[in-house]
DNA sequence: AAGTCTGTCAACCGCCGGCTG
DNA sequence: TCAGCCGGCGGTTGACAGACT
């Protein structure tokens, strides 16, 4: 018997996500849930498969996704639950809270069994990673708004606006960002299921490969932040309420 | 400075198993 | 019991960016 595909390939898109289809995404799940991935994309407009919207969520827009570097710690676990377990990335996933299995998957093949292997060879030593790629160089920023202090469309926040283009949200620039952690406990509160493992976000061990955004009710995680990328993450604070905090770290 | 190499990771693909009618 | 649907999982790919020559 021949599978049906999983979804109509005809007219849905493939490829990386735009941050328009994870606003879309992201509100229509904060708004009715996902109880129907492939009844999903329709229901919410996308043009995506259910499977797509169902790993896009999963691995990249769920709130209490742990972004950022993988501890020591995080890595002698999966290597021995890789031990026991072998390659069930999902089972290893289940006990290291915050992480995917797509993750994790990918950190074991570029990582950690590059690791292993040199542990095997040359017991220890050289983090040979000079070509490693570390999206997070420096100590991520953090813009703490509330909703009042928040720009309105033609309104400029002094203390985080860049000034030569006063068309609100747009004109946010990092290096004028608060570069503090002090805000980020309120992240944690709202990443909501099992925080208690997870690693405190001042420790030197914990830096983010994308920016996290902690909105009151919505909360999410996007690469490649731009000016155009923290707009897209206000409009969605405000469709949300616009009450409480907007925070966003870089 | 330009071209090439290499590592990383988001996303896709196809299979599997559970559930339901 | 069986066929079909659906979600979940693991393997794989390809684009991208940084390192190297």
């Amino acid at each position: 018997m021949v599978r049906a595909p999983c979804c109509d390939k005809m007219g849905l898109k493939k490829g990386p996500w735009t941050p328009e289809e994870d606003q879309i995404l992201v509100s229509f799940i904060h708004k009715h849930g996902h109880d129907n991935w492939r009844a999903l994309p329709k229901q919410a407009g996308l043009l995506r498969c259910g499977k797509s919207c169902r790993l896009r969520w999963i691995n990249y827009l769920r709130p209490d996704i742990k972004r950022g570097n993988f501890t020591l710690e995080e890595e002698d676990t999966i290597i021995q639950l890789h031990e026991m377990l072998g390659n069930r990335w999902s089972a290893i996933a289940a006990k290291l809270p915050g992480r995917t299995d797509n993750e994790i998957k990918n950190v074991w093949h570029t990582h950690l069994k590059k690791r292993l292997s040199q542990h095997q060879t040359k017991p220890d030593t050289n983090k040979k990673n000079s070509k490693t790629k570390n999206k997070t160089k420096s100590k991520p920023s953090v813009v703490s708004l509330s909703s009042d202090e928040f720009p309105s469309s033609s309104t400029e926040v002094s203390s985080i606006t860049d000034t030569t283009d006063h068309s609100g949200v747009d004109n946010i620039k990092a290096e004028n960002i608060v570069d503090s952690w002090e805000c980020f406990p309120e992240i944690d509160e709202s990443f909501g299921s099992d925080n208690s493992s997870t690693p405190p976000l001042n420790s030197d061990k914990y830096q983010p490969q994308v920016p996290l955004f902690s909105i009151d009710g919505v909360t999410g995680a996007h690469q490649n932040i731009d000016d155009d990328s923290m707009e897209f993450w206000y409009e969605l604070f405000i469709n949300a309420g616009g009450e409480g905090n907007f925070i966003a770290q870089f």
